[in-house]
RNA sequence: GCCCCAGUAGCCCAACGGCAGAGGCGGCGGACUUAAAAUCCGUUCAGUGUGGGUUCGAUUCCCACCUGGGGCACCA
């Protein structure tokens, strides 16, 4: 670190300093006299009785993977600033803390240590709380709670019990991510570029019996009800859950296989965007994959299919998904018959399309699709061009035009422009029955079943006479076998709980004969889903929540949070609550009414990490510049969003203002109850302007800016102590308590202890925020600016007030103003009154 | 390839369409000191990525491009 000497230089000069009769600022005392007292007063516990408007501040709430790290002292110390400077405004505000404690990296550490997962994530959820005790988090600890709780994950799992009464929760066979190191199945959501989201090892496919949740009957509604969202989350988190979403529109068209060699005939649907080029249709292609190869391939081509549905298999999904790679295929011995025109199309097999988009098959249009050219290209498939616009042939150049332009060769189409060719060919395949306009959404089901031990299990019995079978709600929680630990549960490729043999076997709830428990445990994505409704009641025992009480709390006014979360977490929570809305459960639709995604702290330009060196220990920050300063700077850095680099920062100077700020209070000599009102106007002004400033920056999340104001405010002070009207003086006072309230959204400890020193009574926090004097903000003269031509040519003070016709004849009496305009007519005078004059020459 | 965001001083960052600079870092100078640290005071530095457009006036609005960051991507 560049200043270190610096630092230490400060932090030992610090019990030696100071002239005799001042305490220095140690900010080490500070720590340890406050958070006593606060939780004596209690005031970070809403009164939740109705007496004030509600406001629910909420952070993403942490992984126990160890002590907080310089990640976590940033989002927090943003949450925190939201719900300090609520609590100021009078609100009654819920923000809490918990959890999401159940998950791999536990696992992993127990097969490690010979030990059980709770071991090691209690250990680590004891010592983050003391650190979020020191951090001076103001959250109500006694709604604390942890989703790998029984009495939390009972309530996960009644809640996958509704969904599955409600057909919200299925399982199905089907060719599923699967991730070799953690030897567990993944969500779609959890594979980033073909590798495992956690562990970075190349995903591959496995068919297997899997629960998911039916999340994409909600995919209208997950896009549609971000309208809401729009302008209070941040615009690429609403922009990469459209992506994902993908919704497409465009047209269904059934093609009749024919009847060839003993197969019978049947038809195929296949999902297009581009209608309109129909009549551009020269192959037909299925994926590859799918048992709808399977089914149509003739007898002659079935065994060069398998081979090919081999060579498809052994590919690992980042080679499949790599564009680079040519074109393959097989020809299936079959044709399909064009809707539109009655054309005979050959039926390949090919990888390119995917078996889980669409209806996994597609009409193959070359001219205008470049992945249906390439393959073209590669297996001499005729290519012909239906839209004209204009470009090279694509059948020449090799490039697909997807442009607009005129139809041709295109029957009752010709002619036509783009957007009517497809309003006319989808009505024509309505028409003949063989098609309609449709939508078409990327979004896929969520897998939600783990093969894993240390998560919520899922609460279904596998009866062989009666089938899946709910287990009883009175029956819940369906708690993890007792016993099992270290080795016992290393991935084997099933679940570890299928080893507890006597958890597994039960009586079938239905029937009470011999059955299995479900030996799956759910994606932790589930568990965190919902917790933000479990804060507004988290010991509530007849269900998951007090609807009464959630329904008072939520929405959350203020959400804070990484960005990484913005399709997993956030949709999958709008997706709950979505269902829940339904259920009759919640009023709302939408969970966070306004998201805050916080930047990183980086170092030196990179992403802070072992292998780089690059590391900076939060515990450390804290010992040696104290609690404020490190949020300080957090806070002070840049705006919220933007990344902060610790190298280009300084926690010292931080520690520095702080100081300063605090050393206001040992020269306030005036009585507390001293009337403000007679103080300095002039410091009255600035004081006021500040705060008054200062309410909008929060709100617009510009914090930065906020602490920028503080330090002018503290500046200004300090002058009118030294060489202004004085110490004794009411504004300075004023000013001074106006710092203390100031600084208790971003310090914390300074803020009560300057309050302390200032004569004034714990606790700062509920302080309340200044009332701004609106006389006080109306300045008397203003700077009133002439501009010629745009250009600045003179300043004027002139008083507040003054009319346009005085203030033009004043700006025209300028003497910079005549040596500029040199002789000029004057053609128009613009005026601005107070504030400007500009005046255009002719 | 498509989508989103951002480019202001040596650095981090401010600036309702109206004086480009509020705050801080760093640098420089000074006060205090035997000296240094700490503290305090003062001071330096850009015309806003590029090119157009709208306007009396553009960092701000519009268009194109460049650079950087991020997301999606064989999604029919």
């Amino acid at each position: 670190m560049k200043d270190k000497h610096r630092v230490e230089a400060f932090v030992s000069a610090q019990p030696e300093t100071g002239q005799p009769a001042r305490d220095s600022y140690d900010f080490a005392a500070m720590e340890a006299k406050w958070p006593s007292v606060w939780e004596d007063l209690r005031v970070f516990e809403p009164a939740d009785d109705g007496s004030r408007e509600r406001r629910y501040v909420l952070d993403m709430f942490p992984y126990p993977s160890g002590d907080l790290h310089m990640g976590h002292a940033e989002a927090f110390a943003m949450g925190d600033v939201v719900a300090r400077y609520l609590r100021q405004r009078g609100f009654d505000v819920l923000h809490p803390i918990g959890w999401d404690s159940f998950g791999l990296p536990a696992e992993n550490a127990a097969i490690k240590r010979d030990a059980h997962p709770a071991e090691w994530t209690y250990a680590n959820i004891d010592t983050q709380a003391a650190s979020f005790r020191r951090y001076a988090i103001s959250v109500d600890w006694s709604r604390r709670l942890h989703t790998s709780d029984p009495e939390y994950y009972r309530w996960t799992q009644w809640l996958f019990l509704k969904f599955y009464e409600r057909s919200l929760a299925y399982r199905r066979k089907s060719p599923v991510n699967w991730c070799p190191y953690d030897q567990t199945v993944l969500a779609n959501e959890q594979v980033v570029n073909g590798m495992c989201e956690r562990c970075g090892t190349a995903v591959t496919k496995k068919n297997l019996n899997q629960w998911y949740f039916k999340i994409t009957e909600y995919a209208d509604r997950l896009l549609e009800d971000m309208d809401q969202l729009e302008g209070h989350w941040p615009d690429r988190v609403l922009a990469m859950q459209r992506n994902w979403i993908g919704r497409s529109e465009g047209a269904h068209a059934r093609f009749a296989i024919e009847a060839d060699a003993g197969l019978p005939g049947r038809e195929v649907e296949v999902f297009t965007t581009r209608p309109d080029t129909l009549y551009g249709a020269t192959f037909f292609v299925v994926a590859a994959d799918s048992d709808l190869a399977v089914e149509l391939v003739a007898a002659e081509q079935a065994a060069q299919l398998d081979d090919y549905r081999e060579q498809v298999k052994s590919l690992s999904e980042i080679e499949r998904q790599s564009t680079e790679r040519p074109k393959t295929g097989v020809f299936l011995g079959r044709y399909a018959v064009n809707p539109l025109n009655g054309e005979k199309l050959p039926v390949w097999a090919a990888d390119y399309v995917l078996a889980e988009y669409g209806t996994g098959a597609i009409m193959a249009v070359p001219a205008h699709d470049q992945r249906d050219l390439d393959f073209a290209r590669a297996f001499d498939l005729p290519v012909r061009a239906v839209l004209d616009t204009g470009e090279a042939d694509p059948a020449e150049s090799g490039v697909a035009t997807t442009g607009e332009g005129t139809l041709v060769n295109s029957g009752f189409l010709d002619g036509m422009d783009k957007t009517a060719a497809i309003g006319a060919a989808t009505a024509k395949l309505e028409d003949a029955g063989a098609g309609e306009k449709t939508v078409n959404f990327r979004l896929r089901d969520w897998l939600l079943s783990r093969q894993r031990f240390w998560g919520t299990p899922i609460p279904i019995i596998h009866c062989p006479d009666c089938g899946e079978v709910a287990v009883p709600e009175d029956q819940l929680p369906v708690t993890l076998p007792e016993g099992m630990r270290g080795e016992a549960l290393a991935p084997q490729g099933t679940s570890p709980l299928a080893a507890a043999e006597d958890w597994v076997r039960v009586s079938c709830p239905d029937c009470g004969g011999e059955a299995q428990r479900d030996t799956d445990t759910m994606d932790t994505f589930v568990d965190s889903s919902w917790y933000f409704l479990r804060f507004a009641s988290p010991h509530f025992a007849d269900g998951p929540f007090d609807v009464d009480a959630v329904n008072q709390w939520m929405p959350v006014a203020q959400y804070v949070g990484g960005v990484e979360h913005a399709i997993l977490h956030l949709l999958y929570s709008r997706f709950f609550t979505k269902v829940l809305q339904d259920m009759g459960l919640v009023q709302f639709n939408e969970p966070f009414s306004a998201l805050l995604n916080q930047g990183q702290v980086i170092n030196g330009g990179k992403a802070m990490s072992k292998s780089l060196g690059n590391g900076v220990d939060l515990g450390e920050q804290l010992d040696a510049y104290g609690v404020d300063a490190v949020r300080l700077t957090m806070i002070f850095a840049s705006p919220p969003e933007d990344d902060v680099d610790w190298a280009d920062v300084s926690p010292s100077a931080s520690a520095r203002f702080l100081a300063r700020a605090w050393r206001l209070g040992q020269d306030v000599t005036s009585a507390v109850d001293v009337d403000r009102a007679s103080g300095d106007t002039e410091l009255r002004a600035t004081v006021h302007r500040t705060v008054n400033e200062a309410a909008e920056l929060i709100n617009s999340h510009k914090f930065n800016v906020v602490v920028a104001r503080a330090m002018e405010l503290v500046n200004a002070t300090r002058k009118a102590i030294d060489s202004g009207p004085g110490p004794a003086d009411p504004a300075v006072r004023e000013a001074a308590e106006a710092v203390a309230v100031l600084l208790s959204l971003f310090a914390p400890y300074t803020a009560e202890d300057l309050w302390a020193k200032l004569g004034r009574e714990a606790s700062v926090v509920t302080a309340g925020w200044p009332r701004v004097d609106e006389q006080l903000l109306v300045r008397e003269t203003i700077t009133a600016v002439v501009q010629v031509q745009g250009k600045v040519r003179d300043r004027l003070q002139v008083p507040a007030d003054i009319g346009e016709a005085e203030l033009q004849a004043l700006a025209l009496e300028s003497e910079a103003v005549s040596r500029s305009l040199d002789g000029r007519q004057i053609r128009k005078v613009i005026i601005r009154a107070p504030k400007l004059v500009n005046i255009v020459p002719a």
